[in-house]
RNA sequence: GCCUGGGUGGCGGAACUGGUAGACGCGCUGGAUUCAAAAUCCAGUUCCGGCAACGGAGUGCGGGUUCGAUUCCCGCCCCAGGUACCA
């Protein structure tokens, strides 16, 4: 019987999910192992090749963790909350849940086909309500909460009011936007409104009106990540600033911790450093200066307080709120041109505007606080509201904008760094000496920096700060597809809504677009369409995207508590995560999200561990091949690809179907579109029509998508799966390219071969194989283990084949050898080996009980090494000889060599190297 | 600009701590089988010279350390991703 990969595959997958092969359940007895993938947003289009890549090495390393005794978790599910089933609800009236089960339900057959080893018990979406009643549970959770910094953990706002009450708010020392001082007495007078508006300030997830990212087009707010070049990532529409009141989440509490965190993480350098740039930690001081004349103090931000004597001006930002008060009347007119010119200019302006150089004088000074020196206050746009305290103090001598600024207009550049010519342009390493700066003369960068704060701080006008890029992240979103909020209001209080209450589900609305005010869809509900209503209005903003996508890792562990987030008992079990795999491009989004969430459930105790990803990989891209034809310009004939700069030609994406390997299947194109029926060809000369080529994403658009189903059809999962994992590395981007799948296929066929005879009978020896085929099986083991334990997942294949081809040689059919080897291949060829395994004479379990194989050193024990000889440096021949021979017996007998005769020519060598089972270089 | 990766045959890639550069696969070339094709099998395939034995060059470029460098160090070029008037 030959390897008839379609029933032996339809064979397993049916039996797996008959028998809940795959089926987890906690086991005290075994160590546990936490594989994750990123769960998908179930989109319309399907999987392409590219899609399962990460499924596949995850499902490998499950599967092997499973061999070695461990008790692995590899659940699934899906993040069915989104943008694309709303946007084609307001289309088409389809209610988002309908298209999103349909959707989930071609992905779970797609998913199938390959042979995951998903324990699909366990699968969840973010969009049933027996998940976000979770969701808004601990969004309660977040708004009972405020952030102590002195305990540096959440805790419970009952305990603050305690406080407020007790002693007022001047003693207490936490995260929050509260910007008024008040005694016991008078916390306890504010009426219940104006008290529930303080205890906003502290709370871990707010009410307050912020800029935000609003995108008229698509009706909602979006986040920065979701906003590029001031336009939405999906859609490419416009995104404009505008003023709402929005829900937000403290994260800027947990920025240090954030920070800090990353450190215990075995994570890429490039996604730690990226979360690392996003918090943005700059240490510095905060200093105020006196303005001339005014009972006003200007505070400003600076990491270089060892500069402050080189200060010779200010600038605010054009929107700081002093520039008003300030401005002399002599300049008013100027200023408020300026202002109303800064305030037109887009973000994307000002950006692309970086080399200009604007700005306006107000007239008035500010006081220096060490030399009593009187300094010109100016408003310029480089200067950012949004960031610090929208006011700098200007050195030009050490900052490279101050002094571009001071040269434009003129205003004086001092000099502070020793033996440094500032002429030309800012000093800004910080490897100098401070000079002209009174009691910092002579003290070096670091020495300078500690000395100013303590002298600030000293002399109180300002003190040491901490400042950070990471803002709260906005939590409304004004949509219909996302978890509803368990709050309602009482004129402009909100209320959070008890726990037996939830979930609250998403009502009936007539249409999924914004209400005529602009309220978002929730404000077409009526009463009686909400399951539970209380007060004057429920909240009509949704969640956004990431809510549910920041804790499902541990809804996994018990997806199906309805009293519970998650059990205690299974929560200690499984833990966090031990190897996570997905894209790199959630970095500052998900990946920084879920680390807030987890670090806030730990500190309320409710999770073991404050990071949930302990290892991280993430999988490149798989690109397309796309390939091109040449149309002459305004013709329809086109130019092979050796004669297209002969002529004005265009390249046209054809489909990938139509060509085999670059040669133009001229038939089958000219059906493929009306537009080419009577396309005419330039060939080459012997009469095949070549098509160019370009490496790019996958998409419908160039025709260049492959679909996993078709090749599972004509190859089987294994080979895609092996073939996936051959590519190349799994970090890294490479192409995709369909003709080498065959390689991979063959490869499986040879190994079915060593077990069959020719007339395709199952044919296993009992007896010793060789000692040959014995180190050839070992070996691999050897190497199988360590590659999959560096996550070197396409040198294992290589492996593998080298394995088979080796037996093959050998004519090895033995069962000593093929068992182990069936064992090692089946995390990559899990159908294959589970038919073999069978036949095997296993018919009580399947493969994925077995154990992984352990190698031998006895089996590898050489007595001899083929000893390369080299002569400087430069490999000339190669001799076999004895391990057990002395270096100097080896030196010996490699100089007398006749081949050693040639390369010596007469001279006596200088120096000879012998590593022992290694090499032999002889320097001439 | 800054940060993080990376640059090896016609292509994807291998070489884990300095020790035979190009494993494995694709593609290509030749041969076997076949009426023919597909499939399969065998041989070859870094480049240059040579029928060959063999010789020379060679891991983005230039330099260095070393008996020996794809690997370590210095300077530069290019590609990908991220980020940006962040004070």
């Amino acid at each position: 019987m030959d390897y008839n990969f379609r029933e032996i595959e339809q064979k397993w997958r049916t039996f797996w999910g008959e028998n809940k092969t795959f089926k987890t359940v906690e086991d005290l007895e075994k160590p546990k192992f936490y594989v994750l993938d990123m769960f998908p947003y179930p989109s319309g289009a399907g999987l392409h090749v590219g899609h399962p890549l990460g499924y596949i090495a995850s499902d490998i390393y499950a599967r092997y963790k499973r061999l070695q005794g461990y008790n692995v978790l590899h659940p699934m599910g899906y993040d069915s909350f989104g943008l694309p089933a709303e946007q084609y609800a307001i289309e088409t009236g389809q209610h988002p849940a309908v298209t999103t089960e349909q959707n989930i339900k071609r992905y779970r057959q797609q998913l199938d086909k390959i042979g995951f080893s998903f324990d699909w018990d366990r699968e969840i979406r973010t969009s049933n309500p027996d998940y976000y009643k979770w969701t808004q549970w601990i969004f309660k959770q977040f708004f009972n909460s405020y952030y102590d910094n002195k305990a540096d953990k959440a805790k419970p706002i009952g305990e603050l009011i305690k406080i407020f009450n007790e002693k007022g708010n001047k003693d207490v020392d936490t995260s929050n936007s509260c910007s008024i001082v008040f005694t016991a007495e008078e916390w306890r007078d504010f009426s219940e409104e104006r008290q529930q508006e303080i205890l906003q300030d502290y709370r871990l997830t707010y009410l307050a009106e912020t800029w935000v990212n609003w995108c008229p087009k698509l009706g909602t707010v979006l986040a920065n990540d979701e906003v590029v070049n001031g336009r939405s990532v999906r859609g490419n529409h416009p995104v404009v600033q505008k003023k709402m009141l929005q829900w937000s989440m403290r994260i800027t509490a947990y920025a240090e911790r954030l920070l800090q965190g990353l450190e215990q993480l075995d994570w890429s350098d490039a996604i730690k450093e990226q979360q690392r740039n996003w918090i943005g930690k700059s240490v510095g001081a905060s200093v105020f200066f006196m303005i001339d004349g005014h009972n006003e103090k200007i505070e400003v931000f600076t990491t270089r307080p060892d500069t402050i004597f080189g200060v010779s001006f200010m600038v605010l930002a054009p929107e700081h709120l002093l520039v008003e008060k300030i401005t002399t009347s002599e300049y008013k007119e100027k200023v408020t041109e300026y202002q109303k010119e800064a305030s037109l200019k887009t973000e994307r302006d000002r950006q692309a505007n970086v080399k200009d150089i604007s700005g306006e004088f107000t007239g008035a000074y500010a006081i220096h606080p060490f030399t009593g020196e009187k300094i010109p206050i100016w408003i310029g746009d480089y200067v950012l509201a949004s960031y610090g305290t929208g006011a700098v103090m200007s050195v030009p001598c050490g900052d490279q904008r101050d002094w571009d600024f001071a040269k434009y207009f003129n205003l004086p550049i001092k000099n502070i760094f020793k033996d440094i010519d500032v002429s030309e342009g800012a000093y800004t390493e910080k490897d100098s000496v401070i000079d002209n700066s009174d009691f910092l003369n002579g003290l070096p960068y670091k020495e300078a920096f500690e000395k100013a704060i303590e002298e600030i701080e000293k002399r109180g006008f300002g003190q040491k700060k901490i400042n950070y890029r990471l803002r709260d992240a906005v939590f409304s979103r004004q949509r219909f597809w996302g978890e509803p909020f368990p709050i309602y209001y009482k004129g402009n209080t909100p209320y959070v809504i008890e726990d037996e209450y939830l979930p609250i589900t998403l009502p009936k609305v007539d249409k999924y677009l914004p209400t005529e005010d602009g309220d978002p869809p929730l404000a077409r509900a009526k009463r009686e369409d909400w399951n539970y209503f209380n007060g004057d209005r429920m909240e009509y903003n949704t969640m956004p995207g990431w809510a549910g996508s920041s804790w499902y890792f541990v809804r996994y562990l018990d997806p199906k508590n309805d009293d519970e987030f998650v059990a205690k008992d299974k929560v200690e079990y499984w833990k966090n995560v031990d190897l996570y795999i997905g894209g790199s491009e959630h970095a500052t989004g998900h990946l920084l999200y879920a680390r807030f969430w987890t670090k806030f459930l730990y500190d309320l105790g409710y999770l073991p561990f404050d990071e949930p990803f302990q290892k991280m990989i993430n999988q490149g891209m798989i690109l397309g091949r796309s390939s091109l034809a040449y149309r002459i310009k305004d013709s329809n004939t086109f130019v092979t690809l050796s004669k297209k700069d002969d002529f004005e030609a265009s390249a046209i994406h054809v489909d990938i179907s139509l060509v085999d390997n670059d040669k133009l299947n001229v038939e089958r194109f000219r059906e493929w579109r009306e537009e080419y029926k009577n396309a005419e060809f330039i060939t080459e000369e012997d009469g095949s029509f070549i098509c160019g080529s370009e490496v790019e994403k996958m998409s419908k658009s160039k025709y260049n998508v492959e679909n996993p189903d078709d090749l599972v059809e004509r190859f089987g999962a294994d080979t895609l799966r092996m073939y996936e994992m051959f590519l190349g590395p799994l970090e890294q981007s490479k192409p995709w390219d369909t003709k080498g799948i065959n390689g991979v296929h063959n490869f499986l066929r040879k190994f079915w071969r060593l077990f069959h005879d020719k007339e395709g009978n199952f044919a296993v020896s009992e007896e010793k194989p060789s000692k040959e085929s014995l180190k050839t099986l070992h070996k691999t083991i050897k190497k199988v283990t360590e590659d999959l334990n560096r996550y070197s997942f396409n040198t294992v294949v290589s492996t593998l084949m080298i394995c088979v081809n080796e037996l093959n040689d050998q004519k090895c059919h033995h069962r000593e050898v093929l068992e182990p080897l069936t064992v090692l291949i089946s995390p990559y060829a899990p159908f294959i080996a589970e038919e073999l395994w069978t036949k095997l004479g296993h018919e009580e379990g399947t493969v994925s009980q077995a154990s992984f194989p352990v190698f031998e050193e006895q089996y590898l024990v050489e007595s001899s090494h083929e000893y390369p000889v080299s002569f400087n440096g430069k490999m000339r021949f190669k001799l076999e000889l004895p391990l057990d021979l002395a270096p100097k017996d080896i030196e010996k007998v490699i100089l007398e060599h006749e081949k050693s005769q040639k390369w010596l020519d007469g001279k006596i060598p200088k120096k000879v190297i012998v590593v022992p089972g290694k090499i032999v270089n002889v320097v001439v």
